[in-house]
DNA sequence: CAGTGGTCTAGACCACGCA
DNA sequence: GCGTGGTCTAGACCACTGT
């Protein structure tokens, strides 16, 4: 009669999704508990839990305690971004990647950053531009912000031989963050850094960590042309 | 002494992860098994999975069977990126969303779509170009190409009032993707299209999208100065 | 072949959030 | 309060993959 019994979670997964998309169950609607589900298909309660689990990552169903599962009203496309470090990035793909620290001072932090980090007030931060190379040629210039409250250590990093991004990224652990993507054109001070015709159309990666509700770092990456961001799922 | 009993997966993932972070473990080593480290933090071995399967998630280990747990030598920046429906995008702010059906014809797919689909030869497919436009002001144009062989269907969507994504995301589950983020600078159609001045730069989002082995679209979205792309997370 | 992660189960209790 | 999802446990077996 049915098919053959559904057993891992992955079958349980693919079942409950080929229902949302066959229309069985339609945006906003409310799916069964998952122990009913369990019975129905005959696993444990923990397998369709892990299924559901998987659906609600991918942006497919929500839940609620008390509430139950509903199919999400808007269906999203999901999509993971892996932004390498730089230098390995580089390395990656066989280039040679050097580094030019442009400039590192303490300083107040202008009102576009007091906002970014959702401080009170402006404070004091270090404020460091440097350009990374791919085969000695410009690949993206960073403009970062860091606060030497809640990462006092980067004042003793050398960041004329390391980016502060790597020494950040092994060192600074953040629960929270933040990433803007979007185009610009690029201005005078842009296009001397990157050896770019002014009004070239750049991507920017602008991103900010905290680590609870203190701010880390802000950095605006400004990439040569041609840069592209790839995400790549499933199968 | 010790501090508090590990109990949660979060609490063991947190564990785990403040000692990469503090070079207990560095990148490359091996970690112990999980039954040692349920055994170490007095949970069950499940428990340990379910903090593992988050800290691989996050690309802070690699995990493999018989090989054990390693702490990535790459750390990379995980981000997880919301691509809405456009429709559903500026509702969602309270504008007026509108659509214009620029193009729709079948025609051979050029060599670039031939290359972004991984066919073997040129077919005829849906070639659809439209405008989505936020408060009747022009937010983003997409340029498609929609297979008519895994989805035929299409054929019969009245492409003048519904924008084919629309119909696609509802309709047509995909178990593969692809994502591409990139800067351009507007040529003549475009800026005519957008309304912008030509050399403007533009954010352009390129998409495409495979049911096993068989495509089913490519889309270019390029999208209007200003439009960022955002993702967050954490907490 | 053997070691390690991956999954399933059955049952228990917890915690959130709606009524 | 009480229903539902979230988590934990202890144990079993499976499935990769390195040796």
């Amino acid at each position: 009669m049915s098919g053959p019994i559904r057993r891992s979670w992955k079958d349980v997964r693919d079942h409950i999704h080929r229902r949302v998309l066959d229309g069985t169950y339609r945006p906003g609607d409310k799916l069964p508990r998952d122990e009913d589900i369990a019975e129905t298909l005959g696993c444990a309660r923990s397998t369709v839990q892990r299924a559901m689990q998987d659906l609600s990552d991918a942006g497919i169903v929500e839940r609620k305690r008390k509430g139950g599962t509903h199919v999400r009203v808007d269906p999203v496309s999901r999509a993971t971004l892996d932004i390498p470090i730089t230098r390995r990035e580089v390395e990656a793909r066989g280039a040679t990647y050097s580094y030019h620290l442009a400039q590192r001072r303490l300083a107040q932090t202008p009102r576009s950053i007091v906002t970014t980090l959702a401080l009170s007030a402006p404070e004091e931060m270090l404020h460091v531009q440097a350009l990374h190379l791919s085969d000695r040629r410009p690949y993206i210039y960073e403009d970062r912000w860091v606060s030497t409250r809640t990462a006092p250590e980067i004042l003793d990093v050398d960041l004329s031989r390391f980016s502060a991004n790597e020494w950040l990224v092994r060192n600074k652990p953040y629960s929270r963050y933040d990433l803007r993507l979007y185009a610009i054109a690029a201005e005078a001070a842009e296009a001397v850094q990157l050896d770019v015709e002014q009004g070239a159309a750049l991507l920017v990666i602008e991103r900010t960590t905290w680590i609870g509700d203190l701010p880390i770092t802000t950095v605006r990456s400004v990439t040569t042309p041609g840069y592209q961001l790839l995400a790549q799922n499933g199968e």
